[in-house]
DNA sequence: TCTGGTCCACTAGTATACCAGTAGAATAAT
DNA sequence: ATTATTCTACTGGTATACTAGTGGACCAGA
């Protein structure tokens, strides 16, 4: 399921980052364990440079936590943190399918309503992990129609917060015909430049995933969670 | 003005991405101008290193173009970009604002009366630039009373394409007055709650600096522009 | 048992060395 | 003169070496 393999193309620092984080994800690296430069670098066969610049990066949006001269450690699950995550992610989808309402090109709409194509193709497939591509790519392809894609890459960066914990749940129900369902119904509203059910469509699309905190707490070691 | 000398506790890294922004944010370095690691690393009395960190942050943010073994250059004035920096913060403005309607805790309320009665200590004073550090921090107070700080980063490192054509264009018509009204209304309109009211006001204060392309193309080089 | 001090192993930050890959100049072939 | 080829100087990516700074182990003295 996790691609591990260095990619063709893929620069060191891309391939430290990408491993790094779906470790983190994955709690393979736990929440306030303390992780080393050197180590990491020798488990992944590069030097400190590359694995250092992807530690930057991640502490940028507080995965990592750098304290000069002692260490790094991976953070703390910290709501507040999965809270911004949801936020960012709110505020920003909600704008950019504000900005596409009558003005999504036919080549936006096209591609658009290919992918909706491809998810009712995976929708009844046992495997999840297809869906689950064509979804994020549904949302992708939002952005990238409204030309705001740093803003995504931003969102998406700190979405990891968001992963971990919805990894941490496992279960949470996927319903994969009420997405479908959301995602052709915000583009349908998108279409018709109808901006007030776009936003409803958006907002109720953005609220599923309850990560209930009290439950998470009793499920795993205190340890793993900031004092708020 | 511009703060060169390198702080104390400041590491190389952060020092490095601080010149160089400022660098291209005022056309020291040009658009379109190609950069090469070792001469900044020279001229910043720096290793390659901290440099070459500073420049992967400001690619991520479209300010700077890495082509690997060949070369990274500033990027041109893309108004898409620019377009993208406005889009960010007006975006996440309004939820913030949003946010804190009904839910500001006393201690903010003071710290953004505190901040408001520096602004109005300012307003007429003959050097702008404390009335505007005094400015943008009214607006990471609210960040911050939202606990949305990383967001703040995130829009922050992208507000460098907007800076860069107002420095462009200079003449800007800063109206102190009328910003500071627009954050006193805002902080009204939160602390009455009144969603739709705060709504429209971060709308209309986040409209004031109409940069316009054709002027600007008209008074600089046309090769600092992107194609779009 | 406690206190204060020395030392030591380890950290992240930085400097430097080396590499593969690029583009353009110089050269050779036609 | 034109094209093909080699060379060269430079780039960013990576590896390695070095440094200052940290905190805990250890120890001496009470």
């Amino acid at each position: 399921m996790i691609q591990t393999a260095r990619e063709i193309r893929e620069t060191g620092r891309q391939y430290a980052l990408r491993i790094i984080r779906s470790r983190i994800v994955h709690l393979k690296l736990e929440p306030g364990s303390w992780i080393s430069e050197n180590e990491l670098a020798a488990s992944l066969d590069l030097s400190r440079t590359p694995v250092r610049e992807a530690l930057q990066e991640l502490s940028a949006v507080r995965l990592v936590e750098i304290y000069p001269q002692r260490g790094s450690r991976v953070s703390l699950i910290d709501y507040a943190l999965v809270e911004e995550a949801r936020f960012l992610r709110l505020a920003l989808e909600r704008a950019v399918a504000e900005l596409l309402c009558g003005s999504l090109s036919e080549e936006g709409r096209r591609r658009l309503e290919d992918n909706l194509r491809h998810q009712d193709l995976y929708i009844a497939q046992e495997d999840p992990s297809d869906f689950f591509q064509a979804d994020n790519e549904f949302h992708h392809l939002l952005f990238q129609e409204a030309r705001k894609e740093i803003s995504y890459d931003m969102m998406n960066s700190m979405t990891a917060h968001f992963d971990r914990v919805r990894h941490m749940a496992a279960k949470t129900g996927e319903n994969r015909s009420r997405n479908r369902d959301d995602h052709a119904e915000l583009l349908e509203a998108i279409l018709c430049g109808d901006t007030k059910k776009a936003d409803r469509t958006v907002l109720r699309h953005l609220s599923y995933v309850q990560l209930d905190e009290k439950e998470l707490r009793s499920l795993y070691p205190p340890a793993y969670f900031a004092k708020t």
